[in-house]
DNA sequence: AGTGTAATTTGATATAAATCTAATTAGATA
DNA sequence: TATCTAATTAGATTTATATCAAATTACACT
């Protein structure tokens, strides 16, 4: 699994000593007396530590007669950096799935923009309920009676829908006054 | 310092557990029962993990009743994944120290090219080796008479620079032949 | 005030890990 | 083969941490 890989690799990093360690190596090679003088360390703990990064694949090691010279392997921590960079970005997604999502709006919503039936797919529902909150204005309180004939413009069954907008965190209610919620807080279609 | 900082985050960060969290709220944010649920943990499991990613800044929370809902804090991520990005970087400062570098050459070089004297100050000392170094042959093997010859177009004392060049790791010795190291084996004047 | 829900704190347990000293191994050199 | 140097392994100690059950707290709603 690649979690695995990533648990380990920040496990590793996640020490002072070994930090230091990969600073020190960033700056040329050196061998393990040297390291362990620089770090005010003996040996042993310096060969325990190089063990933990060698498991990840951060340093590897060249051997120059008796003594033994680390060097950093550079790519690895590249490229854990770009994998942390890039866990973020669900934005990339949107671009594959906007098609994906036009045709399911296109199945359950008839030429003049009323919805047929509600999916019975969760990912499906959520689009449509997407798109059905998008008609409304974030910021402004709407009071259960103007929510209601809202929604009725859509589909007859609106207290199923309201529901599912409180349950979806589309929407938040207070004293039977609903609001929009921020954007960021809804549930999304998982493809 | 900089690096307990970064120790914290990746020690924080090298969990199975913390890192399936984070997994979870890049994909929007939950409430921390659904975590727990989708995890298979008990509550205040969540809560310790919680309080360990809210130390390190990697999520926020905001009450919405009785429920809390926590929020990926991707800015953090983002930096942390810049800096081990770009701790590797050498060639930036390389740029810098290039005109200094030749500021100590005309210093300590004749303008028929001999040195005048070996600089006592150790990161000086070391870009004249690299100058010396440089007329020699990568992947040569130089016979000691040789490479004493070579240093004396430069210097009268071969024998100090030929033992620096070793002492140094700019070259290495086998059975009186000596050969060029690798280039990132070198030692580098620390600016 | 009283009730319910979600989160947190407390205390216990079990596991992992960093570091050291002492002993051992691996390679080079004479 | 004997010896030197550097690295590693073994074993012990100390500290940190992930997890849970049980008790408690914090809010919201009635």
């Amino acid at each position: 699994m690649q979690l695995d890989r990533m648990v380990a690799f920040h496990k590793t990093m996640g020490d002072a000593t070994r930090l230091r360690i990969v600073f020190l190596l960033a700056a040329g090679p050196l061998h393990g007396q040297a390291i362990a003088g620089k770090l005010g360390l003996t040996p042993p703990t310096i060969t325990h530590h190089m063990k933990k990064m060698r498991d990840i694949n951060v340093i590897y090691e060249r051997r120059e007669k008796n003594t033994i010279y680390f060097y950093l392997n550079e790519s690895v921590i590249k490229q854990q950096a770009a994998v942390l960079g890039s866990m973020i970005s669900k934005d990339e997604k949107r671009g594959e799935n906007l098609a994906e999502k036009q045709k399911i709006l296109q199945n359950f919503f008839t030429t003049e923009g009323r919805l047929k039936n509600i999916p019975a797919q969760r990912k499906k529902k959520l689009v449509v309920y997407e798109h059905l909150v998008r008609g409304l204005q974030a910021g402004k309180k709407y009071p259960e009676k103007e929510l209601n004939e809202y929604i009725l413009q859509f589909h007859e069954d609106y207290a199923t829908i309201r529901r599912e907008f409180i349950i979806n965190h589309y929407m938040y209610r207070e004293n039977s006054i609903y609001e929009l919620n921020p954007e960021e807080m809804w549930a999304k279609a998982e493809y």
